[in-house]
DNA sequence: TAGATTGTTAATCGATTAACAATC
DNA sequence: TAGATTGTTAATCGATTAACAATC
């Protein structure tokens, strides 16, 4: 059987393939762009002035826009606000996940107290503390409860992302503990290494360690290395 | 430190060309595992065996490394500690690099309280307050000055990198401030766009709000991303 | 209609993988 | 020497860019 063919049928209906982690990772700059367009009160824009802000190639654009659905208009450009929305959608925004911190201490903390969380549609509903120290407090409004009723809540409540914040060595432990009880993701600040499937739970690490020695590195050698970041 | 590495590669006919962003960001990647290894007593390893473990082909491994010099052996494979200290130089590690922290809330203190700085080779020698709250105290024995005093400080001491975890609306001002200064480095947690040419400074982005939207963007569609990440 | 700009296909470029000769 | 494993070249793959027909 001709392999085009073949695959045309195993694409269902005409539904798009998966868009490559290259192309997801593009998307939250172009949903801060949209954010800024929206601000400045711009309601329409071209793949062209678009690419000209934020020094990439229109082509990419609408490549990149195309992975997911037709969302301009030929002769027009893009509407920032239906852009926007569906950016949003893309970036599950709208999908009203909850999470929980994991570790009450500096790290924790500062994290419930940005409003990251908030502005992307993600409810952090209680912090976990490893140390019982913070026990019983509340941090920004969000109840710090111990590490030991990590089952019993996440049982009663409908959690969907923990955000790793504890010490390096009870990081494994507890992500463990996470996938038994069917999290569907983890945000992982500790810089362990986290080896599961897909299929057990999404890992998203934040490398921060890594990162500094990115700049390090491109500082001793004065290399321009922002293709692999977001910016 | 090393002002004239590039110059040396522009001038010797035979130098190897820049690394790919991508090779430099899998390096820190490399240097955690090989970390690993020397802590579990390992002295050799292959680029078969690291491949395994690193869930990555031998090739890649080897492609990557050769970027930098050839650190193996035929036959043999590679000199765990040999390998370590070598890619910990390409990475800054002994470059003895001083940093400042400005923004001395919540996150500046999470970020001195980590390890991360002084298993990195980079020195913190001061907080900057933006709010006159924390001024004059200090914070893991780092001293806590104020933002006005900046400039002072930087003229007074060889501060190569600043971390900015201040608040987003000082963030433009206070980069420029820093390339004013002739920092060489600006590690930006703030989700602010800076825009500056790698002659003027370099710029390493951390943009949590960005990851926390791949994370939930790949809990909605189910999709291994993994590739842009270091992991 | 004419001009503009998209959506999409084709061409190019770069990065990853495979293969193998060099060599320890 | 024979076996192992690198360093490096060649082949493959995927991602980016360019071009252009479709169409608003």
């Amino acid at each position: 059987m001709n392999n085009d063919v073949k695959n045309e049928v195993e694409i269902k209906g005409n539904e798009r393939p998966d868009p490559s982690p290259a192309v997801i990772r593009r998307l939250p700059r172009y949903y801060r762009y949209l954010c800024e367009l929206i601000a400045r009160g711009i309601t329409r824009i071209s793949s062209n002035e678009l690419a000209h802000m934020m020094h990439v190639t229109a082509s990419q654009i609408r490549q990149d826009l195309n992975c997911f659905g037709g969302f301009g208009q030929q002769g027009y450009g893009y509407n920032v606000n239906y852009l926007f929305a569906k950016i949003s959608d893309i970036l599950g925004v709208s999908a009203g996940f909850k999470a929980i911190i994991i570790g009450a201490g500096d790290l924790g903390r500062a994290l419930v107290h940005l409003s990251m969380f908030e502005k992307r549609g993600v409810d952090i509903c209680a912090l976990f503390d490893t140390s019982n120290e913070a026990e019983g407090k509340d941090c920004a409004g969000v109840p710090v409860y111990s590490i030991d009723e990590l089952e019993k809540f996440c049982e009663e409540n409908q959690v969907d992302i923990a955000v790793l914040a504890c010490p390096k060595h009870l990081v494994k432990d507890i992500a463990a503990r996470c996938v038994s009880l069917g999290l569907k993701g983890l945000w992982n600040y500790m810089g362990v290494e986290l080896e599961y499937s897909d299929k057990d739970i999404i890992v998203e690490n934040m490398h921060l360690g890594d990162s500094l020695m990115i700049l390090n590195c491109r500082i001793c050698r004065n290399i321009s290395c922002d293709d692999g970041e977001s910016e």
